[in-house]
DNA sequence: CACCAGGAATGTA
DNA sequence: TACATTCATGGT
């Protein structure tokens, strides 16, 4: 199985390249990002994310402090502005009262995990999200894109979350960088062949 | 016009 | 446990 996954991992590296997926920014911002992300195009994340930094709120601090209703309308492009307002709220709330980023960072990844889905607004692949691209935590993120990789090569025989994401953990090294990448491309993949264009011909994952 | 995007909460059976 | 519904904007 490793070597299937490494097979994977090696062709789409080749196809596309690094994603560098959340370089350049600061973590409190990553954790921002995965929760305006959910169900959403990252355009639309940018450009709320951009109004956030406009208003100088872009942090834990910033999202504690503003009024939820001015809050609602700085995020609006990246939709579900009610709820994820909220959502920003609790997250931004249990960061500052749990030593942020930095204070967090020193917990084993398990324990946050089980610590982040109490947060309302906060489920598995958001809390992984964090752990992974904001911690900068070994844990490897389960997607739509990726249950459906492994489902259509037959790769798994359960198909739920935590079956998905111990298949590649337990297969690979537990590396951050790795972990960080390979979701990366599965996303970048999936945007190409299987979402307007049901056909896979030119994937590079044709035939593996 | 329909469909979906770097999901999660809630309700039903 | 396993689905179905709701949330909402903006691009294709």
């Amino acid at each position: 199985m490793r070597d299937k996954l490494l097979d994977i991992y090696d062709k789409l590296l080749e196809r596309y390249s690094n994603q560098h997926w959340w370089p350049a920014v600061t973590k409190e911002e990553v954790v921002i990002g995965a929760i305006l992300t959910q169900n959403t195009s990252w355009a639309n994340v940018e450009k709320a994310i951009e109004n956030l930094k406009q208003q100088g709120i872009c942090s834990f601090a910033g999202i504690c402090n503003i009024d939820t209703e001015q809050l609602k309308t700085f995020i609006k492009p990246a939709g579900f502005f009610n709820q994820k307002a909220e959502y920003l709220k609790n997250t931004a709330e249990f960061f500052l009262e749990n030593g942020s980023i930095n204070g967090l960072k020193k917990q084993d990844a398990k324990t946050l995990r089980e610590k982040f889905l109490k947060i309302k607004g906060i489920g598995k692949e958001t809390a992984d999200s964090i752990l992974l691209y904001a911690l900068d935590k070994p844990v490897f993120v389960v997607d739509a894109y990726t249950k459906r990789l492994i489902k259509r090569h037959n790769l798994s025989k359960n198909t739920d979350y935590d079956s998905i994401q111990r298949l590649f953990e337990e297969n690979l090294e537990k590396d951050t960088a790795l972990f960080n990448e390979f979701h990366a491309l599965i996303v970048r993949n999936a945007k190409e062949f299987c979402t307007k264009k049901p056909q896979c011909r030119g994937c590079p994952l044709e035939g593996v």
